[in-house]
DNA sequence: TTAAGCTAGATGACATGTCAAGCAGATCTG
DNA sequence: CAGATCTGCTTGACATGTCATCTAGCTTAA
């Protein structure tokens, strides 16, 4: 059995307290500007990174690497805040569509300024450009070392 | 207003998948392994390094970086389950202290072993050793940036 | 064409996390 | 030394996430 060395608890214990600060810190400031957390904030973007504004709840859901449920649960909290609204789909009685609603696409856009603003502060601007590469590196070989 | 580029939006999406990834699959193991959560791992780990096997809350709050209503909480659905107790303070009227029970240390010397092979996995067997101080060096300067 | 099985989604129960407020025991100050 | 204030901790209300289960609409094969 191989424990993680000095170094390596350094890292990981660093690694665990950056995300969790970083991810607080973002539903803060959204919350604070926009009355919006990261979650309806990704669920948005999406929405609104499609020309119809809508999208079906799988589709959704894997293009955000969500669950389907914890997807299901959140378009029900959205919509009766009025983000978004969910729709009947005509190809499939099955399926449902999930809408961006005006309020929604106001949301967002009353958000994205200062969020985009604290990614690049926090994040892009205190890295290097070689450093930006290696993460890209890191980010890539444990993703597909969780798969 | 500058957003993201090309790059800055690959990596930055990749970063909000693999972070949340790897908890989640953290989180899957220790509970399939011993029932417990990640937090809950957290928690019996700090407890473990102090030779008393017991802390303030505000003490254990600090070490973790937890906010202490978040701490308070999760120390009674511990304390349900048997893996922590509380216990009166001498010095501080007001204080109180979580100690580790035996079925506290039990629980995370079962998980321990399967989770760190995990992390060593998942994460320091995928990079190498100049990834590794790179990451050392992005930890540090994002986390120097949020405070 | 119909019964078996599959798929899309919703839901209930429950664990977790945040914020704001409450409370009782310290501490400070005139 | 008595009120004001501060501190340590708990609590309630509520948002979020997971798992297991349910329902209803598709699909398929005998």
């Amino acid at each position: 059995m191989r424990w993680l060395d000095e170094r390596e608890q350094r890292v990981w214990r660093r690694y665990l307290l950056m995300t969790s600060q970083l991810a607080a810190q973002m539903n803060r400031q959204l919350a604070a500007d926009a009355g919006l957390s990261l979650a309806d904030y990704e669920v948005l973007v999406r929405l609104t990174d499609v020309p119809a504004g809508r999208l079906r709840v799988t589709r959704l859901a894997r293009d955000l690497s969500w669950e389907q449920s914890r997807l299901s649960h959140h378009v029900s909290r959205m919509a009766r805040r009025g983000l978004v609204a969910r729709e009947e789909c005509a190809d499939d009685g099955r399926g449902a569509l999930v809408a961006l609603t005006e309020q929604g696409r106001a949301a967002i856009e009353r958000a994205a300024p200062a969020h985009v603003a604290f990614v690049r502060a926090s994040v892009f601007d205190a890295l290097t450009d070689a450093q930006v590469d290696t993460l890209d590196a890191i980010l890539g070989s444990v993703l597909s070392g969780l798969r």
